[in-house]
DNA sequence: TTGAAAGCGCTAACAC
DNA sequence: GTGTTAGCGCTTTCAA
């Protein structure tokens, strides 16, 4: 790799100062200098091909223009649509974003926020969030301001950019319910994530609300396909009457159970209906497509990005968390339970 | 954010020069230091909670541990496991990926290529080739080294990991010959993108070799959803004999044809066999479940990353492109054409 | 409006 | 085995 042209080199073909060349190129400082200086200055970069050195202005400036985004596995579809918001809104502002997958993995959390830390971002989004995220206190000591996105973290309190879960809850019941269903489960992710706390409790809020409707509830240990197949699994094994709708605590636990049904020989939404959460890409494409809530993680995406910058260059923290709505999508796997 | 410890706060702390605090914390120097000062020197770094500037370092060191990848959209779901892939592999050895979503726009990628030139990445991998990615060669010029990733690149030269994408055709049409088709429309890609190349030409040689076959070509603009749906629909609507195979360009064609011909009232496979290419995420959860090539992404991710920093590390250009093997997965939207 | 000088935090060459 | 010195490429006082 050849060496790189710096601003002296600029300097030396403008023929003034590099503190020159630095003002004429940054937009804040340019009208400090003659009009026809940054003309030259600029004509001198041109032909240079000159690119400033981010890592020296970092250097000097103590900023780096850089958020670190902390998520669990970028392979979960859940994910990439909330990682694309975030860089749309931080790229035309000149922030880049660096990414770190967990695997909801306490010795990888620990070193993403170390490495992240290293390279000294002026923020963090937290995707990753669960009730005992030790790590995240090591930013929170370091000073570095961040926001949780979609999910709450335990001990660490940062602003939160997340979709109003209870109310889609409360949707997919209300939908059940009218379409007579009375025996509901409710198949909920692990305690650790805010996400499937608040879910469990606006599904407990609405069966209590409704004497006539018997609500179960079913906690699997992760929000996967796999451990949806293994609860439905193990609800259709056990006696007792068949629950005629499911609740799942999201997507992939939803597939999970319609793979389970199909491999009971069972139909969605003959035999039992199924209600998801998220409506991540491909939900409308299953056999049957899926009737789920619709979390706008794009959006979110983009507001947790926004709220993180206002934050830096306010330095203020804000007073309290974004909730975006969020809206029920009917479509093939919930149908009026069978008389 | 208060002040971060710098080294020379440790320095102090340890009573030793700053020069030594660096050689005690950098494994590849640390056996020059005494092994009782090595451990001062860690303890005061600890006690500090000291995280070296990466920024300061590489500054020094003229290279940023950083690598670049630049991608059409990471909410395409080729690319997550593409970019997990890269990720693991660079992760235990100290680099970070910085993303850069171009929507396969050039304005987007001439603005990618700059804002990671100006972070002084290390390398590049370059995920969204096509034929006339002009950006390109401002990276050539600078120096960066680069690796294809999937796609090539026309103008600019450097080596491609990809999927043996020729192979996967093959297998295709084998499968369907097998199946008793014998009319059989490929969709293809643009032919900006060497991907739909490839598959396009291996499906005309896979013709030439049968002349019991007849082959028809439809080349859509995009690799969406939306363009399946359209070509699709628009075969249909022809009139002439229905072909009773597909084998699409990508999933997403695929999908889209699925939709089409369920919008038509036709059936998969009964009516048109379908045949995908990539088994992206939840291609056995469509209606019917797809039967598509399965191209490694993930460890194609892997391999670029490795290819890279092999690159990086010895300064030698290699000599050939990789190729890993892909492999025909079966599923239900394949069937023997009916009689 | 421009120049000079200092310094961000680190590592590498050179001393001893 | 450790200290000294210089400098990576930039921005930002402070002067003029």
């Amino acid at each position: 790799m050849t060496r790189r042209t710096t601003i002296d080199d600029v300097a030396r073909l403008a023929d003034v100062h590099k503190a020159t060349v630095s003002r004429a190129l940054n937009p804040r400082t340019e009208h400090q200098i003659g009009r026809e200086t940054v003309e030259r200055v600029r004509a001198a970069a041109d032909k240079l091909g000159y690119i400033p050195n981010a890592m020296a202005r970092g250097l000097r400036t103590a900023n780096s223009m850089t958020i670190g985004v902390i998520l669990p596995d970028l392979t979960n579809p859940l994910f990439p649509p909330m990682v694309r918001g975030i860089e749309d809104y931080l790229e035309p502002r000149g922030y880049t974003a660096l990414l770190a997958n967990t695997d909801d993995n306490e010795a990888a959390e620990t070193a993403a926020i170390g490495s992240l830390l290293a390279r000294r971002v002026d923020g963090l989004i937290v995707a990753s969030g669960h009730s005992d995220f030790a790590a995240l206190a090591e930013a929170r000591d370091a000073g570095v301001h961040a926001v949780l996105l979609n999910r709450d973290a335990g001990g660490v309190r940062f602003p939160l950019v997340g979709g109003d879960d209870a109310n889609g809850i409360r949707e997919a019941m209300a939908h059940l319910t009218d379409l007579g269903h009375r025996e509901i489960v409710h198949i909920a992710g692990p305690e650790r994530l805010s996400t499937s706390v608040t879910r469990r409790e606006a599904f407990e809020a609405a069966c209590a609300a409704r004497p006539d409707v018997i609500g179960r509830i079913v906690e699997v240990p992760s929000l996967t396909i796999a451990s949806g197949f293994e609860a439905m699994t193990a609800i259709l094994g056990a006696g007792g009457k068949r629950p005629t709708a499911i609740v799942a605590g999201n997507d992939l636990i939803a597939l999970g159970v319609l793979r389970s049904l199909r491999a009971h020989g069972l139909s969605c939404p003959d035999d039992a209906s199924v209600v998801g959460f998220n409506d991540m890409l491909f939900a409308e494409d299953f056999t049957p497509p899926l009737t789920t809530v619709r979390v706008p993680t794009l959006q979110m995406g983009r507001e947790a990005a926004r709220l993180l910058l206002d934050i830096i260059q306010s330095g203020e923290q804000p007073t309290a968390d974004v909730r975006l709505p969020v809206s029920l999508v009917v479509r093939g796997s919930t149908a009026p339970v069978r008389p």
